[in-house]
DNA sequence: GATGAATGAGATTTCATTCAT
DNA sequence: GATGAATGAAATCTCATTCAT
C-alpha cells in the first residue's frame, strides 16, 4: 500500500503517473477528433512528444491504452457523481447531463463496451466491462430496493430488474443521442424513473 | 432488372446474388467465432473460396461487407418477425428471443451500431443506422399511441419517449447478455412493457 | 524458361525488376555512405519513395536485401569480368583492381560473408556464400591445373590448394584495405600470383 | 592504480575484474552457440546474473563489449603464442591450429573485423584493428627480412609484401573454414609457406 | 468479373541505451 | 556502483486496399 495522498502504485518515477494522465488526455482528445479508427498510436505520442514505443512500454497496447482511459474516466465519475446515499436517481441523471457535454467520450464509452461485448475470448476489456456492469446493476439494484421499501418506487418489480433495465436505457440511450443529438437523454432517463415512481393512471 | 416475385435464375445474376449470400454468411460464422478484429477479409475469402480481392471487387470494403451483414439481416428479421398491425411488442418480444440464439449477429450489431454512433464524419455507416433508429422509433410510436388509445398502455407518457426508451432498453439489454449470458434479454424486455402498461393490468 | 533478352521470371509487372534494381542500387549507396548499421530499411525506402512495407513485400527481409545486393553484383560482375579461359589470373586482377574504386561494395561483402561465415544454423545467407566459395574455388583450380599443365605455373602446389590460397587472398587483402586504403590489393595480388609462377631464385 | 606486474587483490578492484572476465567469457560462448545477432546483453547480463543496465556500465556499450573480448583474446593469444624471435611462421601455425577449436571465437573475429573495416567513420573498432593489423604486419615483415637474410626465405618479394599475403591469407581461411569445415587452416597456411621458401628446400 | 501482386498504414516486438534512484 | 524503469530506433507482421493483367 502507498501512502493515500500518493496514489503511486510503485515508489519510483515521480513523472510518470502525470506522463499517463497526459497521454490518456491527448488519446481522448484525439479520439473526439477523429474518431476510433484514425486514431493511431502515433498521432497520441506525438501529441505528447514521445515515441509510439514510448507510449507501448508504459500501456502495453493500443486497447490496452483505450481500455485505460475508460478506467480513468469511471474513476474520475464516481468521485464527481457519487451514486449517493439518497433513494434519488439524481446523481444518475446529472452524470447523464454531464456526458451530453462530452460525446467523444460517450463515444469511447459506446464503442469499447461493445467490443467487449463481442469479444469471443476472455479478455482483459470483457472482463472489466462485465464486472462494471455488475457492480453498476448491484450499486442500482441496492438504492432501488430501498426507494421501494421508502415506497418512493413501486414494488411490483424486482430490484434487480429494474436496476438492470434503469443501466439499458441509459447505455441504448447513448447510442441513440450519438446518431440524432437531438434526443434528450436525461430528458428520457427521467421518463423510466418515472415509471418506476408509479403505476399509470389514465 | 429482376422480377419482383419470381426468384431470378437468368445467367450470372443469380450466381452473384447467391455468392453474395454465401460470403455473409461466412463472414457472420467467422464473426461469432473469431469476434471482429480477428475477422480478417482472408478468413472469409478462404472460406468462400475465394480470394480477398474477389470480395472487395463485391463489396468495396471490410465496412461496407459487415454493414450488408446488418443489413441482409434486418430485411430477413423485417419478414420474419413483421411487426404486426396488433397493439402488443409481441414481435419485438419474439425477436428478442431469437436474438438471444445468434450471439455472434447480436454482437455484431452491437459492435456495427457503436462504431457507427462514433463516427465523426458522415459514413454509410452512420447514415444507415441513423435512418435505422428513426424507422424504428417511428414504427414504435405509432403502436404506442394506438394501444394508448385502446387503453393498453398508460397514456402519462408521449409515444415518441415511450417508443425511444423500449428501442434504447433493447439495445442496453444486448451488451449486458453478451456480457452476462443469464441475463434473460425478453424477460427484461417484458418488465418493461409491464411498466407502460394501464394500472389493474396484471 | 523465360526469353532470353527479357530475364524476368514471373510473366506480371513489368516495373517490377526495375524497382527491385532501383532498391538494390539505392542501397548500396547508402550503405557506402553509412555504413552497414546506419543503412535502415526508412532511409532506403525514403531513398526509392515507397514504403518500408513496400521493400520487404519485395525483399522479405532486411538481411535479403542485402543479400540480394551481393547477388546481384556477382551476376554484374561474373559478366564484366568473366574468368576467361585463358590460364592467367587477368580477369581476377581486372577485378580487384576495379573492386579498389567501390569501397561500399567491398565493405558490403566483407560484412555480409563474416556474417555468414559466423551464422550457426543454416541460413540463406550461408548456404549463398558457401557455395559461392566453392564455385570460385573450383573454377579457380580447373584453370590452375591447366595452367600447371602448360607450363606457366609451378606444378608442386595442388591445384586446389593454390585456388584456395588465392581466393583467401584476395578476401583477406579486401580487409587490409578497407582499413588502410594504402594497401594495394592488385599489386599483393599480382605478387602471389609470381610466387605461384616459379620457384624462387636467390 | 595498482603495481604493474603483481596481480590485483584489493577490495573491489580484484573482484570488478573478475566480473568483467565473467562477462567476456559468458558473452563468447552465448556469441559461439548464437552467433553474433541473436547474442543480445540481455542474454549475456542473465548468464552472469546481473542485469543489462549493469553490464552497460562496465562496458559502455554492446560493441565495446565485443571489442573487449576480441582485445582480450589477443593479449592472451600474445601470451600463448609468442611470435617467437625464431625466422619460422611457427608460432603462427600453432594459432592457427589452435584457432580450428574455437569456432565461435574464429566466428568473432571475422565478423569485428569486418564491421570495422566497414566503419565509414573513426570508430575505436576500427582503429583498434587498423593498427592491430599495422602491428601483426611489421612484425611479419620483421621477422621475414631476417630470414630472408637468413637464406630461409626467397629474397625475390619485398618483406612488407610477403607479410601482407600472409596475414590476408590467415585471414581469408578463416572465412572459407567457417564456411566449410573441411578446409584445412594450418595445412594451407603451410602450403603459402612453403611458395615463400627458396628453392632446393623441400 | 476475377485475381495475384503491390502497397501503405499501423501495431507490435526486440533491442540497445539512457535516466532516476 | 548497480539497477529497474524509461525511451527511441528499427525490424517485422498483419491487414485492408489498390493496381495491372
Amino acid at each position: 500500500m502507498t501512502s493515500p495522498s500518493t496514489p503511486r502504485a510503485r515508489g519510483s518515477y515521480a513523472k510518470t503517473e502525470q506522463f499517463r494522465l497526459d497521454v490518456l488526455d491527448a488519446a481522448l482528445r484525439i479520439l473526439a477528433e477523429r474518431g476510433n479508427d484514425a486514431t493511431t498510436l502515433q498521432l497520441v505520442a506525438d501529441a505528447v512528444g514521445r515515441s509510439k514505443a514510448g507510449l507501448l512500454h508504459h500501456f502495453g497496447s493500443r486497447e490496452t491504452l483505450l481500455l485505460e482511459i475508460v478506467r480513468h474516466r469511471d474513476a474520475v465519475n464516481r468521485q464527481q457523481f457519487p451514486a449517493a446515499d439518497g433513494p434519488g436517481f439524481q446523481a444518475s441523471l446529472d452524470l447523464v447531463a454531464h456526458n451530453a457535454t462530452v460525446p467523444g467520450l460517450v463515444a469511447l464509452f459506446a464503442v469499447t463496451s461493445a467490443l467487449a461485448a463481442a469479444d469471443t475470448s476472455d479478455t482483459e476489456r470483457r472482463r472489466y466491462f462485465t464486472e462494471r456492469y455488475a457492480r453498476t446493476r448491484a450499486g442500482f439494484a441496492r438504492r432501488i430496493a430501498r426507494a421501494q421499501k421508502d415506497g418512493a418506487l413501486r414494488a411490483d418489480i424486482a430490484p434487480e430488474t429494474a436496476a438492470t433495465l434503469v443501466l439499458a436505457t441509459m447505455d441504448g440511450l447513448q447510442t441513440q443521442w450519438l446518431l440524432d443529438p437531438r434526443i434528450d437523454m436525461a430528458a428520457h432517463l427521467r421518463a423510466l424513473v418515472r415509471l418506476l415512481e408509479s403505476p399509470g393512471r389514465d
